[in-house]
DNA sequence: GCCATTTTTCGACCAGCGGTCATGTTGTTT
DNA sequence: AAACAACATGACCGCTGGTCGAAAAATGGC
């Protein structure tokens, strides 16, 4: 008989559970397996290393918001900025998943940089070519003015990353606003569009 | 009698060459100590966790590009853009100093992410005020038309870090100096300068 | 010089880690 | 029923970061 869900999943799940109830810290793939109600070596027939669940489960979370910016990408009839909206939209919401409490102890800092890597790479890389597509288009309609569209999705994706993030550069709520807006504005005077237009960028 | 260099130096020299020479990789506490050529236990002696040796070593490689671009800051006869590229110039530097070979191994990804983090943190945190500075004077001599000074240092800080450690948004040579000379152009429609004006950030 | 006190050094030791593996257990095919 | 493959398991391994009591070196008052 079928299980509801595979073991894979299952595994899959009780990590996401780990990191967003309990603290984050250094979770053990015996501790995944304990979640899971599976001995500690099924781990390892499902998956090679401790490193491709993180992996994997990083993939799995951004499969859906990936899915809609790709086909928001491919609506051509709303208006590009609107369109980077809802980028800046995904960008913010899948960021604060990760977000957890943070405890005194140190310990397992190194999991947790390394789990915050792979997540800005993913999203970064992924996010890159759909936002180009968008600005290329954009370039096209007259909308934005510039002539690097991959360069230009690249810094907008890494410095909203990395803010959302807020791991490598550490600030509060308001400088992460402050940030934002001032990419916002530069965003304006590059693409060569009047101050102000795109400030429907910062709701959050 | 006093040694020619303290214990607590002597450690973070032998990190730091195990660094530079051997794999990066995770390099445990026992390898920093016999490459010292002390005890293990002495180590915990001067430093609390393996953690704040990496903290201490990442913070003691910017004091010197730090306080060189502090005085950058002060010399106001210099036009701002000028040591803007200086900054540059230094992110650059101090970057290329933590690339090591790659090898096909993954063991110990955890702690090299956090030696990456880590060093961002650093650069960008310290290297902000003083950018902030420098666009603040570029601003009151006209040089720069832009009214988020903080902000925009952080951007250009934030890429260009990201874009040099090429961990979080790994790419090719070529895609860096892209991406690089994107922010390049966005900054000067950003700050109202001339198409090229800037150009002279991109030598490295 | 000498002892008492403090500062420094050490490596055996610890719990726990990621990962392996021989040994089941279960399910399917013939 | 027998044979075979797919799946499950926890004892086990080498190693890690970190602890600790004891020894060694330095220090200071007399």
């Amino acid at each position: 008989m079928q299980e509801q869900q595979s073991k894979y999943t299952l595994i899959l799940d009780s990590l996401q559970k780990l990191l967003e109830n309990k603290k984050l810290q250094s979770i053990s793939v015996s501790e995944i397996a304990q979640e899971a109600g599976i001995g500690k070596g099924s781990i390892y027939y499902y998956f090679p290393s401790k490193d491709a669940i993180l992996e994997a489960l990083v993939e799995r979370n951004y499969e859906k918001p990936l899915s809609t910016a790709q086909n928001l990408a491919a609506q051509t009839n709303i208006p590009p900025f609107t369109r980077m909206a809802m980028i800046f939209q995904a960008c913010r919401s899948t960021s604060s998943d990760y977000l957890k409490p943070q405890d005194g102890s140190n310990i397992g800092a190194a999991e947790e940089a390394l789990l915050h890597q792979k997540y800005m790479n993913h999203l970064i890389s992924e996010f890159k070519p759909v936002l180009a597509e968008i600005i290329r288009q954009g370039i096209k309609t007259g909308d934005i003015r510039f002539d690097k569209p991959e360069a230009l999705a690249e810094i907008v994706l890494i410095v909203l990353t990395v803010k959302m993030d807020n791991t490598i550069a550490p600030s509060s709520r308001e400088e992460i606003e402050e940030t934002i807006s001032g990419l916002v504005s530069l965003l304006e005077k590059g693409t060569e569009n009047p101050p102000g237009s795109l400030n429907f960028l910062l709701n959050s």
